[in-house]
DNA sequence: ACAGAAGCTTA
DNA sequence: GTAAGCTTCTGTT
């Protein structure tokens, strides 16, 4: 074991107790054996295998073993005979579980460990300890609280029935106490159902609270004279051998002499015959078939082994053999699927124990040698054959979906059909609302044989909230809109497009499914204006024949599933499932409910602010054409540049990378500087058109006819770095910066008796810089909540804060801001329009004060050169795969582009995090704000009046909080909150 | 009808 | 110097 490598100990013996109480009994069907216990267990440890879903950063365990505890007798009954003495024997239907349950561990192919003398729990206390001393971190499936002292920077335990991950800080919060404090916690309250005695009198709360005063249980016992309250002091005094020991009791070993060391738990890749014959035994069709489909058995080729089943009235009962009904393969398997199975890893073991990279080359390899047939898609006609198809898909428990509708855009979008995809190759289209194509004005009238839309709803309804059936779609936020408005809440999902962004967010080729079919199973989907048309040619969806319209949308359903099937298990392989898992994910439903509610912009605002546009644009280009001598078309840079600097040669012309003259406004200013009349003018009137034609004029025509609000599309896989985009409209550029500009915002209103809050981090990325290079003036200057930019200047220039000239702390600023660009002079220069040398002189300063910074900026380069990627904070990858580019401005803009996008990168995930808890912190704390939109480092609220003082404080803690517990930043987030009328005001 | 360039808006 | 999206113009298809 090495640094890296990660070790996944199931208490086993906990979880048998608890999985028998929590899940429902569950009875073997052919012969009414009791398996609830073994089901659970054994669905955990598939789920651990390959999901790894526990984890908060992205962990795949590379070791893995199972403990058990040997027998009830251990060294803690010699210390204290009562110890566990009250303890019952355990129910009569889960005495043979145990045997079973040590069997299930063997056929997952891990080790099976249990030592005489020893608790499991020592066990793990030893194997955590000596992960520890090799480097490696540790993952405690567990939610025993006896394990929870061995919970530190390496160790962390997880609660699989819960899903719940439990580290340093959830400890403190349930306990009081960090986990080097449970023992003396534990010793104090002892334990009833172990018999450890504690003090009579003492609870977990007192004891916290005690511990917290003496700060640990010797100094308590020594000085418990102290204690105020007259029966806690004598209890105290009169227990405190009690007390000591059942801190020897309480205190796991660490040192247990294991016979096994931790190379010898190194994960292999599951056996897939051997687990699927102890499965087919045990009768978990629905766990044979998971793990056939995963590992690439044929199920029905495995025979049921034998089992041996203790009984009750015998601890070593004799073999009873197996219950050899092999499961029924009710999976509508047609010709040619099978191509998994040649590949099985059966003919020799797999090496390395990389379980998920196993599957996902072999899932890759399966994927790929199975061709695309568009033309075996079924066309569902009638709800009979509709019903069979939802039932099949129950089934499977996993079903692709894919709605076509009469728009790109959720929120005007008709149902036409939608297609469901059960198994590779498997897929069918149901024509909803098709028409026949006739060309006439009506368009035609509606086809025979259609399932009536209402009636088909109400049977995919069921489906598609059904929790055990696990739905697949390539960018399900808009069909999560459409589906809601037809009040169908889709849950559980898995979106391919979210799936490939975690995985390659700055590789080539996009996110589509078009890309990722091409990419992955080297099909060329069909275009849509190939059935469709295009332009003006274009009919809709519902006018496609419906053959040519099952091709296409059951082949994307197809596509959608296989692509699941290879990617998912990528995820694992690369460590990146937390990061699909906590800040893609979740994240689909709380945007779309965002992109559903919309926001009110008062129309009449933006009429009168056009008129006066238009007014003012118009009066500048008279003035303009008085300049020039005729009528140019000032919109066209092409011939303003041939009039400024050809006709009246004007100096300082320069040229754009086409040849064009460049009319940048950079340039236009320096040139209305040095006293010319025209391009001042020339200026102005682009911003004045530019806030009409995108802003006044663009945005009423984007107010929803029927709730009167405008309902931005959010991308959440558009950005390399994480952050998401804004688009139809765009409401992450609405001007803010001029005065005139930022008029348009006044028209973003709330609606009667409501305020909008708006909510934004300070900040944000410049924090994430002293947090991630760790620089201490920065982080200091943060704590203190002090001027940032002219601490800065304060460093640089030697100047103190106090009545510091404004124009120093501009250029502080400007470099402050570059670094989070990642720097160069040119572009310092041209920030602050000096010298380059003196722009790079400055750049050398900076490093001189922050030498922390250039080790971090160096850093960055360096790993983005090796990997081909950085990461963020929060393990989120954005990949460069031009960063070892021989062109050397190849090569400059993707190391600054890497050293930004691990700032940008990591701020984006905060707000994510932030985002994906907010709906939950609100209604806990029984407020009715809406979450509308985001900025990237702002959110806006509507919420009613009489609440606006109580949401903030909430929203600011979620924010403030975000990174927590995943990351404790060493630099404090900070969040201011508004609430106005409208937005302008409340920014 | 579409694609790319130029220009401008935001964080 | 980073990350986006939208409009207009212009040239090509």
């Amino acid at each position: 074991m090495k640094k890296g490598d990660h070790l996944f100990l199931v208490d086993g013996s906990g979880y048998i107790f608890r999985a028998y109480h929590a899940l429902p009994p569950l009875t073997r069907k052919s012969d009414g054996l009791p398996v609830g216990a073994v089901s659970g267990f054994c669905n955990m440890l598939w789920k651990l295998m390959l999901d790894a879903r526990n984890t908060d950063v992205g962990i795949v365990p590379t070791h893995f073993a199972v403990i058990f505890d040997y027998s009830s007798k251990t060294f803690r009954n010699d210390l204290y005979p009562e110890y566990k003495a009250n303890r019952s024997a355990p129910p009569e239907d889960l005495i043979p579980q145990f045997g079973l349950i040590r069997q299930a561990t063997r056929a997952f192919n891990l080790p099976c460990v249990e030592i005489e003398g020893y608790e499991a729990d020592d066990l793990i206390a030893t194997y955590a300890r000596l992960a520890c001393e090799a480097g490696g971190d540790t993952t405690i499936i567990s939610s025993d609280k006896d394990l929870m002292q061995l919970v530190g920077a390496t160790v962390g335990m997880y609660d699989p029935m819960k899903d719940r991950q439990i580290s340093i800080p959830e400890v403190i919060e349930k306990w009081g106490v960090p986990p080097e404090k449970m023992v003396d916690l534990q010793a104090l309250t002892g334990d009833s159902v172990d018999n450890v005695p504690g003090v009579p009198g003492i609870g977990p709360k007192t004891a916290a609270q005690l511990l917290e005063q003496f700060g640990d249980l010797d100094t308590l016992l020594a000085r418990a004279g102290e204690i105020k309250q007259d029966k806690r002091r004598e209890s105290i005094i009169a227990n405190a051998d009690k007390a000591r020991i059942s801190r020897q009791l309480v205190t796991l070993k660490k040192d247990v002499p294991v016979a096994e060391g931790l190379e010898d738990f190194v994960l292999h890749a599951p056996d897939g015959p051997k687990l699927i014959g102890f499965l087919k035994t045990m009768e978990f069709t629905s766990l044979t078939r998971r793990v056939a489909e995963a590992t690439g058995t044929e199920a029905g080729d495995v025979q049921a082994v034998a089992v041996t089943v203790e009984r009750a009235d015998s601890a070593h009962g004799p073999d009873l053999g197996a219950g050899t009904s092999s499961a029924a393969e009710t999976r509508p398997d047609r010709a040619g699927e099978n191509g998994m199975a040649d590949e099985a890893p059966t003919a020799e073991k797999p090496k390395a124990g990389d379980t998920p990279s196993l599957l996902a080359a072999l899932r890759l390899e399966a994927a790929t040698a199975r061709k695309i047939d568009t033309s075996a898609y079924i066309a569902i006609r009638d709800a009979a054959t509709l019903k069979a198809w939802i039932a099949e898909a129950k089934e499977a428990g996993i079903v692709a979906f894919n709605a076509e509708t009469t728009s790109s855009d959720p929120m005007q979008a008709e149902l036409i059909g939608f297609a469901l995809a059960t198994a590779s190759g498997r897929a069918a289209y149901v024509p909803l609302t098709h028409k026949s194509g006739s060309g006439d004005l009506l368009g035609g009238g509606a086809l025979e044989n259609q399932v009536p839309v209402r009636e088909a709803l109400a049977l995919l309804k069921p489906l598609l909230e059904d929790r055990s059936v696990l739905k697949i779609a390539q960018e399900l936020k808009s069909s999560l809109v459409v589906m809601s408005r037809h009040g169908i809440d889709v849950a559980p999902f898995d979106d391919t497009m979210l799936i490939s962004y975690v995985l390659d967010a700055g590789t080539s080729g996009g996110h589509s499914l078009a890309a990722l079919s091409e990419k992955w199973l080297g099909h060329a989907t069909t275009p849509l204006k190939e059935l469709a048309g295009s332009g003006k040619s274009f009919v809709g969806f519902e006018q496609v024949d419906i053959d040519k319209a099952t091709a296409y949308a059951a082949g994307h359903a197809d596509v959608a599933l296989r692509l699941w099937l290879v990617l998912k298990p990528r995820l694992a392989a690369k460590g990146l499932v937390s990061v699909y898992e906590r800040l893609e994910r979740p994240l689909v439903p709380v945007l779309a409910r965002m992109e559903q509610r919309g926001i009110s912009v008062d129309r009449q605002i933006l009429s009168r602010l056009s008129g006066e546009l238009a007014q003012g644009a118009a009066r500048l280009e008279e003035e303009i054409y008085q300049l020039v001598g005729e009528r140019i078309n000032i919109g066209s840079p092409k011939q303003l540049g041939d009039i400024l600097f050809g006709r009246m040669g004007l100096p300082g012309g320069s040229k754009t990378k086409t040849g064009q003259w460049s009319t940048s406004a950079q340039l236009l200013e320096d040139l209305a500087a040095e006293g010319h009349e025209l391009p001042r003018k020339i200026v102005d009137w682009r911003q004045l058109t530019k806030l009409k034609s995108t802003y006044t004029d663009a945005l009423p025509g984007f107010i929803h006819p029927d709730t009167r609000r405008v309902h931005t599309s959010y991308a959440l896989a558009a950005t390399t770095t994480g952050r998401l985009s804004s688009s139809d409209p765009n409401l992450q550029n609405i001007p803010v910066r001029t005065a005139e500009g930022r008029k348009i915002r006044t028209a973003f209103i709330a609606d009667k008796g409501n305020r909008l809050v708006s909510a934004d981090y300070s900040q944000i990325e410049l924090r994430v810089l002293a947090h991630v290079a760790e620089i201490p003036q920065l982080r200091q200057a943060f704590a203190d909540g002090a001027d940032i930019h002219a601490i800065t200047a304060s460093e640089m220039f030697n100047v103190p804060v106090e009545g510091m000239p404004s124009e120093i702390r501009r250029r502080a600023k400007a470099i402050n801001f570059g670094i989070i660009y990642g720097i160069s002079a040119f572009g310092l220069a041209n920030q602050l329009s000096i010298p380059r040398e003196e722009a790079g002189n400055y750049i050398k300063k900076y490093f001189e004060r922050f030498p922390g910074i250039r080790d971090y900026i160096e850093e960055t380069k360096a790993y983005a050169r090796e990997h081909g990627f950085v990461e963020t904070i929060f393990g989120r990858r954005i990949h460069y795969p031009e960063i070892r580019s021989s062109n050397p401005s190849v090569r400059a803009f993707n190391e600054r582009a890497s050293i930004n996008a691990r700032l940008q990168g990591t701020a984006a995930d905060i707000i994510r995090r932030a985002m994906v808890r907010m709906d939950e912190a609100l209604e806990k704390a029984k407020l009715s704000a809406r979450m509308l939109l985001q900025v990237h480092d702002e959110l806006i609220f509507e919420t009613i009046e009489a609440e606006v003082e109580a949401t903030i404080p909430v929203v600011r803690h979620v924010m403030e909080n975000a990174a927590m517990p995943a990351v404790s930043m060493s630099v404090p987030l900070h969040v201011d909150a508004r609430a106005a009328n409208n937005w302008d005001e409340a920014h």
